[in-house]
DNA sequence: CTGAAAGCGCTTACAG
DNA sequence: CTGAAAGCGCTTACAG
């Protein structure tokens, strides 16, 4: 059998209570007697059972997650994501509440953030809107020692411990790699439809977009990008408008939510003879119709329930003291297109 | 705080083992106390501590991973897998050992079965090789009642219980969707490298691919595939014969291992001025750094380490006698370009 | 600075 | 058919 706490208090001539001491970094052991139990845990090759701790220490984990209230498929799946990893709570000693906040509204975030502090949770996870309020109070936070980490869209210069998503400019590069290559030779415009340009992943996702195609694809234009608001029916409108005034789009690139307007404005123009290669985000029940029936080209996905885990592991690790892997907590941008659905 | 064990039994009026012996369905209990209890468990929203109860239990799970010497960076990456799985292994009550076995010998694997299956492990998890005696040897496993997980490549019609692998079959149509449309409206010849026609997963993605292929792109023709034994030295000297020998090649499809090999020769025929869209299977060092310069256009992936870990739970969840929630163990076809990765 | 004892939520012989 | 008690590997007051 595996060496527990009792063998290395039996090898090390100590109590218990010193070896957990000793393990644990706590004050108040003479060096000699902490040489000894280190020297015992190291010559048994004694590995903590994490799950024992955990159990034993009984102590649970306040998190609080502050999600947008916008209405789309990707936001939907990470609420449930929460909602699931609430219910996991049991054994994994989290207790997780979530407040909801409007989308893209920079000073209800900070008001929401200022008074989640307040009940001092263990940690704080949030979809960051760019703006100086948010990034006051997420130094706030922090000062009062609370471990903040960005989950999806991200907040620079604002002190948080972590940032759970996916490298947004890369996933813009991406979409113009696949964008450009799926054309081909033709010559022609891009329409971009974003949600909006408050949100650092939007802002990144462009970025990083703009620049592969400049790069790769001289034979291809950008329009100005439009700004949807994550919304159905402006998407579409949007997306219309753009079709009609612009004869030369032959493909799109939407880099925010709001997939079923998107997808209602190609039906139209399918209806009317005309096809464009389209790359969108997130990966749901609508997404995945378009690939199928090639309304889609290529889907870019994060997935949400990565990103909430990994934002819980952080947590957890910060409010413990303990270092995060950062290799480990890396999310993938995932490629979908007809074939790999899953 | 959540109910436990002994809310149950105060609720129920019965002791913690009348309570245990309901929740885990062992038998000797009077019908009209098992309702109690369950009634308690009911309303009182009672979900069970699974760590808590591994740790009484205090149960381990030998499981034996039957591994081809294989020498390729994917296996490689599973067999690290599943060691890491066994350091893991205290915390999960799991004890694994790894047998090695000749790459694609189907009786030689089918003798290990046999061997691992006298030790009477809780599971054992193998790279199946299609073949006659492999399917008997499960079938004998299946008699004595010991788990079998298929892991990467699968084997029909052998009685295991699950295969903790990915879609092979999509990984090819996947192939064909990227290599035509990357290739675009140009006529030409596609060349396919298959490690060994002797692995279901193999099979698999030719079959995938050239459905795909057929279907779609009828401007691209299929030459013979060539059998690499996913060595890079064979793989690189057929690949290199096949393009001197066939100058109207303009793609290939790489689905095994020896991925060195075939780097070798596209970058050979690249000193040529001749530039072949490729697609290959498995993000290892090597494939990274073709994508990065251009001599991979693109690589599928299947994440060894998902692969381990779902091979596991659903070895422990056999043996445990408890369901697989299918839907959770699907293993995703990753897609790599030079900008999404990770 | 150190230790004896109780307890976390479950399971398992053993006794009846 | 049912229960009292000990124990899994750890941590935590409390006492000294």
């Amino acid at each position: 059998m595996r060496p527990t706490v009792h063998d290395i208090a039996i090898k090390a001539g100590v109590s218990l209570a010193t070896v957990d001491r000793v393990m644990n970094g706590r004050p108040g052991v003479r060096e000699k007697t902490k040489a000894k139990v280190e020297e015992a845990i190291r010559s048994l090759g004694y590995v903590r059972d994490v799950a024992a701790a955990n159990l034993a220490k009984g102590r649970v984990y306040p998190f609080t997650f502050i999600l947008p209230l916008n209405d789309n498929a990707f936001m939907a799946a990470l609420r449930a994501s929460v909602e699931q990893a609430g219910e996991r709570g049991r054994i994994e000693r989290t207790e997780i509440s979530i407040i909801d906040v409007p989308a893209f509204d920079g000073d209800a975030l900070a008001k929401a953030l200022i008074a989640a502090g307040e009940e001092e949770p263990a940690g704080i996870a949030l979809v960051a809107v760019d703006a100086d309020p948010v990034r006051a109070a997420v130094g706030a936070l922090k000062k009062k020692g609370i471990p903040v980490v960005t989950l999806v869209s991200d907040l620079e210069d604002s002190g948080r411990d972590h940032y759970a998503g996916v490298d947004n400019q890369a996933a813009g590069r991406t979409a113009a790699t696949l964008l450009g290559r799926f054309i081909g030779p033709r010559a022609g415009s891009i329409a971009i439809l974003v949600g909006s340009l408050s949100v650092r992943d939007h802002q990144n996702r462009l970025s990083g977009f703009s620049e592969g195609m400049a790069l790769d694809f001289p034979n291809l234009q950008l329009t100005a990008p439009m700004e949807g608001r994550d919304d159905a029916a402006v998407a579409e409108r949007l997306v219309e408008e753009a079709l009609a005034r612009d004869p030369d789009i032959i493909g799109i690139y939407s880099l925010g939510a709001g997939n079923r307007g998107l997808i209602a404005a190609l039906e139209k123009a399918r209806g009317n003879g005309r096809e464009i290669v389209t790359i969108a985000h997130e990966l749901s029940e609508h997404s995945r119709a378009a690939l199928e029936n090639g309304l889609f080209d290529a889907v870019l996905n994060q997935d949400a329930g990565h990103e909430v885990r990994s934002a819980i592991r952080v947590l957890k690790a910060e409010a413990d003291g303990v270092p995060v892997i950062a290799a480990q907590e890396r999310i993938r941008i995932d490629i979908f297109i007809k074939d790999n659905l899953p």
